[in-house]
DNA sequence: ATCCTATTCTTGAATGATTCCAGAAAAGGT
DNA sequence: ACCTTTTCTGGAATCATTCAAGAATAGGAT
């Protein structure tokens, strides 16, 4: 049976036609959250045998502007995206392997938008990044796997 | 202009050599937080006559390592850096024209480091970036159909 | 069900930010 | 000053993303 909503009323819902690359995004992205956009046209590749990088490209950004997905770019590493969304939730992501993980807010939703000093902006959004190194990378000794290498001073 | 720590002791305690481009580099930093390479490598050719934009991105790769620079990558913008370093602060970018100003932490530093659950990640920083509108563009007459156009950020 | 038109997908190339490379120049300790 | 190490230059490469123009397709209307 289809996941947690069904994909077809999800597209349909939000305005836009149902194809079968649109289907294999939000497949991709329902079982790997967080994925970039090569991964999620790989996974895509397996269910309809070939798409075009460019038709992701394009179905993705219709997503997100529909506000199907949130796209998120951590420094240092390609866009990510993911299924969850209007939940004010935010992300760990481990500076050695570029692993992310969903964060709830733990301070309710009115705390994060608080900023001690708003220089004048009207602010609609806090997003907050969690920085630090995931227990894979941790328990790996050597470090074989360090594609993202990101240097910051240690707060 | 008295910086507020000499550049040149500024480069001998991080050991590093004084050279006229990083000097350059800091200058452009002093005056103009949050800029990007393209505005740094201007300011600092209106210093030197000319500087190649890589020795720019040599210079501030050093700073970044030596940790005398922040490196910040709001998503949708080049990396910014500034040489506010150290302080736990966070940042407030304008979704139109991609100003950035500071904003210090509003909760001191524990709390900011607190996810509510850490999915098992070390966690060494929390990075708040909150997005909003900046003043000068709120007051800009309706520009609705304006795109996102890369734009000096005010200092 | 078939046709029509707007929308989407394909291929291929362009762009922008950043990095890599090898040689030339310069900094600074001895 | 000399010499070694480090930095700077100019050019090309790389990666993620976007643009462009034609071909294919979805889905409402006939």
């Amino acid at each position: 049976m289809p996941t947690l909503t069904d994909p077809v009323a999800l597209l349909r819902d939000a305005g836009l036609r149902v194809t079968r690359p649109r289907l294999a995004v939000i497949d991709a992205l329902g079982r790997q959250p967080h994925a970039d956009v090569d991964s999620i046209a790989d996974a895509a590749r397996v269910e309809l045998g070939t798409v075009s990088t460019q038709a992701i490209y394009d179905v993705l950004k219709a997503f997100a502007t529909a506000g199907l997905v949130r796209r998120i770019e951590p420094a240092g590493s390609p866009a990510r995206f993911e299924l969850r969304v209007g939940d004010n939730h935010h992300h760990v992501v481990c500076r050695s392997c570029g692993a992310i993980a969903d964060v709830d807010c733990a301070h309710g939703s009115a705390p994060c938008l608080t900023a001690s000093n708003d220089h004048g902006f009207s602010i609609d959004e806090a997003e907050v990044t969690y920085w630090g190194i995931c227990p894979d990378c941790a328990a790996t000794p050597a470090h074989e796997s360090s594609i993202l290498i990101r240097e910051e001073p240690h707060a």
